[in-house]
DNA sequence: TGGTTTAATCGTAAAAATACGATAAATGAT
DNA sequence: ATCATTTATCGTATTTTTACGATTAAACCA
């Protein structure tokens, strides 16, 4: 009953239900590759929630995050967000075809 | 920094954020409607338990729940499904734009 | 009316998430 | 070599989530 598809996906959704971490993956969209202490500025929060929320979005697959000397340069995976709205746009149109 | 667009989004991912919920939400779209006794029958969880997911997937507005009787007859929201999706779909969509 | 069924709520224990400051580790600059 | 910068991690306190059994409330049936 549940599968890999719901632990795989709730993960990912999981990651996104938090209002600090959907504005974190909004602002790498926007600025398109970004360093941790560039986050922190923009958010009313600690460096270390800041690196927190990054890892918990990096563990489900949304960001990357390559190292370039002391600094960590972080951007979004388009292609893994997109699978996830994809992924939700299936769920309902799988169930649309036995109407 | 964080609006309400990302409130409201954040909610609906954090419903979706737990294999329960989703694999709940799946039994629904697929059976349509159903009653609260019958998704305590697919799922390994006490009812007291389906019935705190229930209640936080509506709170979601992600489903809906009639009261019939002495039972209760849930379904899925589609339209807020399909809003959730398309929600993430623009996130994607409005960055590509100034690349 | 009394008993049964159904689902929500209460109380609660255990686990997880969230946030912070402090610290450590790594690199770059002087 | 020392110092400054940057980020991850540690330790910790607080809050929230998750799960359960027990109870309540509502509606139906006999």
């Amino acid at each position: 009953m549940l599968n890999t598809f719901d632990t795989t996906t709730a993960l990912m959704c999981k990651a996104l239900g938090h209002p600090a971490r959907l504005a974190i993956l909004r602002q790498l969209l926007h600025e398109d590759r970004c360093i941790c202490g560039r986050i922190v500025e923009v958010l009313p929060l600690a460096q270390s929630t800041v690196s927190q929320h990054l890892k918990v979005l990096r563990d489900a697959g949304l960001i990357r995050g390559d190292v370039e000397g002391p600094k960590t340069c972080y951007c979004a995976d388009r292609a893994r967000l997109a699978d996830l709205a994809t992924a939700l746009a299936d769920l309902l149109s799988a169930s649309e075809k036995k109407r």
